[in-house]
DNA sequence: CTGAATCCGGATGGATACTG
DNA sequence: CAGTATCCATCCGGATTCAG
């Protein structure tokens, strides 16, 4: 997840970049935010993710401290994953973020529209 | 960038995300944030890049209004680029998490090394 | 100088099957 | 239930080459 080029900076942005940007983590961070949940509870509210991607993308948060893992002791299994306080301050630090796309969104589509329409035509200079 | 898989909710988060995730646009962003700049000058700064991702991402900051391309008629053609409004508060709200990174990295790496050193023992429930 | 197109190796990630 | 291991398709991204 991390070591995509050998030029990492000590950037702490691209430090949680790397952490957070790929598909699923704050994916499942965010359903975590909600309270704790179990492995197969995950993969079934996830959408989409893979068991192997569950187990991978839990297995890194709870290394960074993202996330902790509880084993029930009991006749079938069962793993209780829930937010860390580090995870949690995350998540909310996460929501500035969203806030920024929520309130851009509309400018970065007419963007794109923009721009797409710009190379449709390639009679631009007239 | 973005279509990473078929179920990419609305999710502003990830739209976000999908942005600014990967290696490179943070990288350029920041660079572009001290000031315009021409494309080979990005390319001895940014440490690393291909021509072509400085290419492809700076075409996709474009695309999505981040940033502004301005052909300078020369003898020797020259480009500047430089973050628009929407690219400078972008910017800015990156911040809020490079801050959150800055502050938690320690508990981080905390929760690392206690994590590897707990695997690398087998024996774990004595 | 600024870029686009092609080629291609390595990493990413899904599906499946198997284990505790 | 909660994972791990393997197999394999796809995509990302670097190097190179060509164009305006």
């Amino acid at each position: 997840m991390a070591p995509r080029n050998p030029v990492n900076h000590a950037c702490p942005i691209r430090d949680v970049l790397d952490r957070v940007g790929d598909a699923w983590s704050v994916l499942v961070l965010s359903e975590l935010a909600k309270g704790p949940c179990r492995f197969n509870a995950l993969l079934r509210v996830v959408n989409g993710i893979s068991q192997r991607m569950l187990s991978v993308t839990l297995r890194t948060l709870e290394r960074d401290g993202m996330v902790s893992r509880r084993v029930l002791p009991l006749a079938p299994p069962q793993v209780e994953y829930a937010l860390t306080d580090l995870g949690q301050s995350l998540f909310a630090s996460l929501s500035a973020l969203k806030d920024w796309a929520t309130a851009h969104q509309p400018s970065v589509r007419a963007a794109r529209s923009s721009y797409d329409a710009r190379m449709a035509q390639p009679s631009a200079a007239a």
